[in-house]
DNA sequence: TTTTAGCACTCGTTAACCTAGAGTGCTAAC
DNA sequence: GTTAGCACTCTAGGTTAACGAGTGCTAAAA
């Protein structure tokens, strides 16, 4: 079925409503508060067409009404202009990204916290996964007689450091060397490029030292196979009154604090570049069926590395979210673009 | 006045009732489950003296009776004993802290993560300011033309590290001495003992590259002059039943995202090792007047670096809860030595 | 044909009221 | 000093009634 124009604004009013208020909307504060310049009943008959074709729903027979997911899709789809976030504000929310540390993750933590408090809602930053990363350089720096600092720079711009303990002693400049040749053998390599001969080669000829940096390799890159993620502002949730409910807030923070759960939610990786919006039931995860999720990817130059996501209730200030959405993920993709250049 | 033998029985009963129950506990309650070989009236009489002494409180007049923080003091000094942990429960503990990585701020963190499932209350670990650390070593690492990762090792176990971007061009050998000789300079200082002699005398030999790594020093060691603070299982608080009220768990929540509140929480430096309970009003913030923190500070040798701590209700498992934290603080503190040894 | 005023009806919310039950303190007997 | 008995208090939970918001329907008006 069509909707005609009133039919339009009449959901138009009710889901602006009601996203306002969290309460649902009778025809009579729709007629009081948005002139559409008919009366109570006009708008009773069309909120009666409206609820027969699944746009709205109505809680209980004397209440008013409340959209539907199919509502809050065709609002998201059709009805929706993103609110537009003015140049000064732009520029700033910018530069407090650009702010950042250089390294990576703790700019796409910081990011994920900024995401948090200007949306008021719960933020997820998924972060990608190390795996996928290539060595560009060793560092072997002696700490002490018996222990020797490792550190693993790999593209893009992740750095992971690992005491290790060695019984061998070795002096200032064997470390230098090994970390050259070591450096030279593994460089450009990811973890699933490196062959079996090479490690066996390395064994051989570097020794205990060399097998516990391919430990290292071996724990910090395939342990963290799934993706990380930083979950930031959950205590927002409870500001929310659909969560007053104890029950439901914790399902869904326990929810949240599972891994995998996450990347179910966050993880649809298609190459799709621009926000998406989930709404209600068309999330993949039962618990959060009466929430809804603005997401979007990041990348560095052209390739896609992450997602940042927020997550609220249906009834969700989808305009509002999405701008910010999506002009964090915008300035965060160019400023790691930039950094890694 | 000093409580007899059985006004005592009745008040460990009361306790022991309420810690398990959240319920007020009614004289007859006592008289069946705990055989105190006299009647409820008698009990009757004895709460009677409890509550006018102040170690109990009556919520209304035709309640039971809950211990006051009075009560809980008692308890916890004199009635308590800490449940004993058998010998390979500990040992599974001493491993499971001893399994996390050597490097001291993940180490930290996991041992935070595991007192909050152990306690099933809310952890709270607080690492030792970076600011006190002394400087062991600096090294430069080229990545690539425009960028150098420092890398500071500090004692004790910690890494920094941060990329700069530099204008002019270094070459690997160029880096290793400049390196050597920071650390030559440098090496055995905290941030505190670096005179500005010194730091001009930097800033004029390595030009914009020694700038840049006193501006990381600054930043790394100066910003975090707070300490830093690890919080887990914050989510188990709605477990409680005191925790039902979600402005109640709100408050706490959000108390605990601020950091200063937690320093203040824990921040009793004091040099006194064991496990330390502040019950209740003795807290020094009035948000947290119903809640009791277990804490305990760890150490690397004789030298306190830290504290580790449990929040809960007032209603809290006292003996349980200091008997592991008392154990994960001496788990903690002994892996620390052993480690930077 | 579309819109609207009027009205009867539904049902959730709130307040008032009532009851059952748990627990007490007091008194008097043991 | 202890205990049985009893009157009393207060809360939790359930019921009832009034209220109000909102509806759908009908019939009149545009």
């Amino acid at each position: 079925m069509l909707l005609n124009e009133r039919k339009i604004s009449v959901l138009h009013a009710i889901i602006d409503d009601y996203i306002r208020s969290a309460e649902p909307v009778g025809s009579r504060t729709i007629a009081r508060r948005y002139n559409l310049g008919v009366s109570p009943a006009t708008i009773r008959n069309e909120m009666a067409d409206l609820e027969e074709t699944g746009y709205i729903i109505q809680p209980h027979i004397s209440a008013g009404r409340i959209p539907s997911d199919k509502g809050y899709r065709f609002y998201v789809d059709v009805l929706m202009e993103p609110s537009p976030i003015p140049a000064i504000k732009r520029q700033e929310i910018y530069r407090r990204v650009q702010k950042q540390s250089q390294e990576i993750e703790v700019l796409i933590q910081e990011t994920s916290k900024l995401l948090a408090l200007l949306t008021n809602y719960v933020a997820i930053v998924v972060v990608p996964p190390v795996v996928k990363c290539v060595l560009k350089h060793i560092q072997l720096v002696l700490i002490d007689e018996l222990r020797i600092l490792v550190i693993l720079v790999l593209y893009p711009g992740i750095v992971q450091n690992r005491i290790i303990r060695v019984q061998t002693r070795y002096t200032v400049e064997e470390l230098t060397l090994i970390s050259q040749q070591l450096t030279q053998k593994l460089q450009g390599l990811s973890y699933g490029e490196m062959r079996s001969g090479l490690i066996k080669d390395i064994k051989r000829e570097f020794g205990d030292i060399g097998s516990a940096i391919l430990d290292i390799i071996h724990n910090e890159l395939a342990d963290s196979k799934q993706e990380q993620y930083y979950l930031n502002g959950a205590i927002q949730i409870f500001e929310q009154p659909e969560f007053r409910d104890i029950e439901r807030a914790k399902g869904l923070l326990s929810l949240l604090e599972k891994g995998e759960a996450v990347s179910d939610l966050l993880g649809d990786w298609s190459k799709i570049n621009g926000v998406k919006v989930i709404i209600g039931q068309e999330n993949p995860r039962a618990e959060i069926h009466e929430c809804s999720v603005v997401t979007s990817n990041y990348s560095i130059g052209q390739e896609v590395i992450g997602t940042i996501g927020v997550i609220g209730p249906t009834r969700m200030e989808y305009a509002r979210v999405y701008s910010i959405v999506e002009l964090i993920a915008d300035s965060l993709s160019e400023i790691l673009t930039e950094i890694v250049k």
